[in-house]
DNA sequence: CGTTTTCGATACGATTAAGTTTCGCAACGT
DNA sequence: ACGTTGCGAAACTTAATCGTATCGAAAACG
């Protein structure tokens, strides 16, 4: 039919946009984030310098920072861990090697760094963020202790919220001093000390 | 001798420094930050306002707006808990009462925020807090860790490192979830019921 | 070609806050 | 009384950054 077909949509008239600056755009608003910005000191000038980019192209397509922030994080979604559901404990051990990488990632260490400090400020931002990034995983992770149970490889009386919160934070604050002290490299079996040793308790076996 | 001797230390000519102004400062910087303030966004302009206070009488006394963050952050000094050393059950318990009455406080919470988030845009200030409040309670904490390896009263092959972050992990996580929903009140049992579910393990008593 | 729209650059006005200075008054010692 | 210093209020300078507007060039279309 037409000369050029790529899309359906009827394309409107003039000069398209240009998807490289988009692209440019995101990155290096992932990047100034991922540098420990948070987003009040997040600046569109910075972000058009770095994306090599005018500040106009960037307010054509946003129309204002905690918009441009929304997209750009809902970018980070990295797929869902994939389970084998063999055991409770390597369900964990493979859910927490994805945490643990993921926790070495710049970008992705900033989202938590966003969700646990800007709430009051940015309540759409997060809020977006928690139901796209972090409450899908929750629930996998709930699902397992659930299974547990549910088999008897865990204990029938487990405090659920408690124990959500020990996996999850034991894993965060594993990271966060890890991260702080010269050790950057992620200890490979890290993931599978802290199941472990949460699975053991900290009594000796009676 | 002298008419008034308060100070042995030669009294500077003049008016002197109104003590009711500098706690009025410190105050009203603590409130600020405990209203979810980072550094950034904490103006003197807004504690001068809320101590009713000049900003010359600010910067009469402080450089800047991180020294003036560095002395009032080092007020928040909690006395150390009081552990009596019974057993390492209680002394968890009684540890971690501590932190998570210390949590429900904003102007406490505040601080880990801090700590968190501006280590690389305040690293004197984050440096002093870390040497002033963390370090010295982490090593009560470890001291209790390491009595009990040694009493049996915990497994002999605990992985320290791992349990600390357990324990400091648990108890945050928890504490942060909780003040994000309404359950805005600590529950009563809560640092005994994360003790105890770590002592125990998940995994079922074989 | 001519039209339309985007491009990056740059200038602009508005706002916010840091930190300094000035001012008239208050509190202290001598 | 007098000199010195602190006090709060206000004006000021400087600097960032937001979001808008304007510009000439470029990229698509017919």
């Amino acid at each position: 039919m037409s000369t050029t077909d790529e899309t359906r949509a009827a394309r409107p008239a003039g000069r398209p946009r240009s998807a490289r600056a988009e692209q440019a755009i995101i990155d290096a608003t992932l990047d100034l984030l991922g540098e420990g910005m948070n987003i009040a000191e997040l600046s569109i000038e910075a972000i058009a310098a770095r994306a090599g980019v005018g500040k106009t192209t960037i307010y054509r397509r946003w129309a204002n920072k905690e918009d441009l922030c929304v997209d750009a994080l809902a970018r980070l979604k990295s797929p869902l861990p994939e389970l084998r559901g063999e055991s409770v404990r390597e369900d964990l051990v493979a859910y927490f090697e994805v945490v643990v990488r993921d926790s070495c990632d710049a970008r992705r260490r900033c989202v938590m760094s966003i969700v646990m400090n800007d709430a009051e400020r940015h309540p759409r931002l997060v809020e977006r963020v928690r139901q796209a990034l972090i409450e899908p995983r929750r629930e996998v992770l709930a699902a397992v202790l659930r299974r547990g149970v549910a088999t008897g490889e865990l204990r029938a009386d487990l405090d659920l919220p408690v124990v959500m919160a020990a996996l999850i934070g034991t894993v965060t604050w594993y990271m966060r001093d890890a991260g702080s002290d010269g050790t950057a490299e992620s200890p490979a079996g890290i993931a599978e000390r802290i199941v472990d040793q949460l699975l053991a308790g900290l009594a000796p076996t009676a």
